[in-house]
DNA sequence: TGTACATCAGTGAACGCGCGTTCACTGATGTAC
DNA sequence: TGTACATCAGTGAACGCGCGTTCACTGATGTAC
């Protein structure tokens, strides 16, 4: 059942759009080729004329991700309306759509070298747009700059990692107050 | 081959201390009875005199792991001599012995209920022993003392999982040094 | 513009593999006499 | 203290299952004439 060229790519979109919710959702390796396809809509076997192997859709999911992520952060209003939204109860619930590096960055490092590189890359540039971000326009990037840039992205992802963990709305719902006002006093 | 007391008791134990490391190491779903039953010595259907699967297991590995992280908390000589172990390459490689809410948070979410409510148990009694141990003695424990201690969490978690994510030392060692030094200034 | 045909996106059966778990069996332990 | 025997920790083959990947096949696409 061959298909038209535009129709394909339209496959090959939603093949790499199911992955990168899927993979957030439920880890890298909980997700099999079979569930990605019937996401979108196609069945196993049509994976493998878009895609090499599982491997090679982790980087280009790993990369579109990041993409976003890194789109999202030049485009944020304000730093600290960013922040809100990240820390908040929604953020924590809708794993599949959020940050991928609190949702993966325990996952990645266990994959293979090739994983871990192209998820290392996006960490660099996150820190470099987060850093970009962070800074009043006219003051030069400085190295004090990128540090404190690190420190709020630990913050946010660590934060997100914990809230996560909660069982309970109560201590979720703490540890997200706590956050917001820590983030308040170091900014 | 039945074996005596002291020795099947040494053997669950052996089960258990692997288990603790390897699921640091590698997270609970790439981790097979097979393997850690070898680490202890053993065969695979052994384990299940043992315990009575893989997840009960699981659950009995994060309740010694919390209760092992909780007591290097109490027994900790200073909190900044604590951070900076923590946010040590040592750390970072270490992964093994290292702290499993950093290790094993982004993957407890995603385990069953049972799994993830013993997962936040750990959680609570890790904010509690923090919230203790950063205060003063003779200060009781407010609010805000609790609010401060979850987000030095947070710093250290998100900080040891970025650090992590860094494939190359350059990147590792400067996120590491931006978190030793942005301690210094919330504490 | 119509027709004949090569291309190739998608299908679904099949593969080898590793997993968690079960179970008949073994033989040292430890107890009852 | 010695002996006979029930217990049960540990072994290894076997199970059903889901996984990533392959491949012969299908039939609509899109091109060559």
């Amino acid at each position: 059942v061959k298909v038209s060229k535009a129709m394909a790519a339209q496959h090959r979109e939603a093949l790499l759009t199911a992955a990168c919710r899927l993979f957030r959702e439920k880890g890298f390796d909980k997700v099999g080729i079979a569930e990605i396809a019937a996401a979108a809509g196609l069945t196993h076997g049509a994976f493998y004329t878009h895609f090499s192997s599982k491997e090679a859709l982790c980087i280009e999911a790993i990369t579109a991700m990041v993409r976003r992520t890194v789109e999202g952060l030049k485009t944020a209003p304000a730093l600290d309306v960013y922040f809100d939204a990240y820390l908040s109860p929604l953020h924590v619930l809708a794993r599949g759509e959020g940050c991928p590096f609190a949702a993966l960055g325990g996952d990645a490092v266990r994959q293979s070298e090739a994983i871990r590189t192209s998820f290392s890359r996006g960490v660099e540039q996150l820190i470099d747009a987060f850093t970009q971000a962070a800074g009043s326009d006219d003051e030069p990037d400085s190295p004090a700059r990128r540090a404190r840039a690190i420190n709020s992205l630990a913050l946010l992802i660590g934060g997100l990692t914990l809230a996560r963990s909660a069982a309970s709305e109560g201590l979720r719902d703490e540890i997200l107050s706590a956050l917001r006002a820590g983030v308040l006093d170091s900014s």
